[in-house]
RNA sequence: GGGCAGGUAGCGAAGCGGUCAAACGCAACAGACUGUAAAUCUGUCGGCCUCGGCCUUCGGAGGUUCGAUUCCUCCCCUGCCCA
């Protein structure tokens, strides 16, 4: 039922930043062919943040890589810790969700996931199953299995006990809350990012006080962001969502840097060893033009979370925008009403809502970012007759069609 | 509980009675260039405008002043030290 030990381990190891420990991985999975009984593989998801992107899709889809060997996937909704309201360093504002938040983002969460996992050997439960049972007495039985010290030896901790900003004590409480499900599930493996290590270590440790087999943690690289620096977050708006439309998927993937093809094509998609070492070679050779490779990365993205159809139509589209400078082929919109059919065109942009403020849209006039049907307005104060139907554009991305309601 | 240091635009950080919508850096946005890349250069970066200005902002509430981001009082929040 279950591939060969080396089969499983080729194929769990390939891409993972580190693992802790392979013998006991190989253990497991020894036993689990054996006795022909597939390991708990252990996702942790967040549901304040229901969108997920090509950043979570680098576990995901080693979660899905262990689900095709015929082990059991289970993801793992914080919704007890999120009813709270969690402040893991930097988002302190981090409102609290009410259950039904939980449930509806946990839903999302699911659905967006098995785009990538698949639908069998597939598990979703909801950590308050277990963590809204424990009373006080157990949350301090529990906090007496960890010490302050080696608390702080995670590096976030640490850099801020350093630089003296705050600490929460009950951010001390998320990472053994987070171990609680490990134990409750009973999780042979626990996935997540190399910025989860020192929580799946405490998963290892508490497991272990409470009796049971320590998990192994497979530890992902961090996807860097499109703008190539920061880790890929929405809030940091650097993101590809994989929900997105083909051609934002498609436009957005031109647009990272150069020097993050290769990690986007190792970590986001499902290429090959022999194709992905074909791709470095032709990245290496600088008669290389580097936006042909990013295009095929592109229509990779695009047929990953679309099709292959959509993701040719997406990069004629990127061409017609682009390379030829005419309008997209759909662009949204919008429907105004107007006296004599004629605007004002700061009034006219912030109708369109392609600007925030009329503020905002005077800077647009004066920088010559404004064209309406292809002609730029210089003057703040033209008026504009959207009788007809007109394109009205705003730097290279802001488009959109007026017409008279 | 006591002492000290702080809370300024998305972030970081100046200002410390008027010339402050608030230096500077980052981010962001626009323009040029280009491969919608990067780098670079230029400009913008609270809101409204008849472009002369007007309005709302510097943790919160009051107060002193012709005038406060700058001084005083109280409150809230954060860090450090002492208990």
């Amino acid at each position: 039922m279950f591939p060969p030990l080396k089969e499983q381990l080729d194929i769990i190891t390939r891409g993972a930043a580190e693992i802790i420990r392979v013998e006991e991985l190989e253990q497991k999975i020894a036993r689990s062919i054996k006795s022909d009984t597939p390991l708990k593989i252990k996702l942790g998801c967040d549901p304040s943040r229901p969108d997920l992107h090509l950043g979570h899709s680098v576990v995901l889809r080693k979660l899905r890589q262990f689900q095709d060997l015929g082990h059991q996937a289970i993801l793992i909704v914080g919704d007890f810790t999120g009813m709270i309201g969690d402040p893991s360093g930097r988002s302190k504002t981090r409102p609290p969700l009410t259950i039904e938040e939980t449930r509806t983002n946990g839903q999302g969460y699911f659905e967006q996931a098995t785009k990538i996992l698949s639908s069998k050997k597939i598990q979703m439960l909801y950590n308050s199953e277990w963590l809204g049972k424990m009373s006080f007495a157990d949350v301090i039985a529990l906090g007496s299995k960890y010490t302050v010290a080696r608390m702080l030896e995670r590096d976030d901790f640490e850099r801020r006990y350093e630089a003296k900003e705050p600490i929460s004590i009950h951010e001390f409480l998320y990472p053994l809350a987070q171990a609680m499900d490990s134990v409750a599930i009973r999780a042979d493996v626990e996935l997540g990012g190399t910025d989860q290590k020192f929580n799946l270590l405490v998963g290892r440790d508490i497991q272990r006080e409470y009796g049971i087999e320590p998990q192994v943690t497979l530890t992902m690289p961090i996807l860097p962001g499109t703008d190539g620096v920061e880790k890929m977050s929405k809030s940091l708006d650097n993101y590809i969502g994989v929900n997105e439309p083909a051609r934002e998927i498609f436009g957005k993937a031109m647009r990272i840097p150069d020097g993050l093809i290769f990690d986007y094509f190792l970590l986001t998609t499902d290429m090959r060893a022999d194709d992905l070492a074909a791709i470095k070679n032709e990245l290496a050779d600088p008669l290389t033009n580097p936006s042909t490779v990013k295009r095929r990365l592109a229509r990779t993205l695009v047929a990953l979370y679309h099709s292959e159809n959509e993701a040719a139509n997406a990069e004629k589209e990127f061409n017609r925008m682009f390379k030829e400078k005419e309008a997209p082929e759909e662009i949204p919109e919008v429907a105004l009403s107007a006296p004599e059919g004629k605007m004002g065109i700061l009034q006219l942009l912030t109708d369109a809502r392609l600007v925030g403020s009329k503020s905002e849209a005077r800077r647009m006039v004066d920088q010559g970012a404004v064209s309406v049907d292809g002609v730029k307005i210089n003057d703040q104060h033209a008026v504009v007759s959207i009788a007809g139907g007109i394109v009205l554009r705003v730097g290279k991305r802001g488009w959109c069609r007026i017409r008279q309601a």
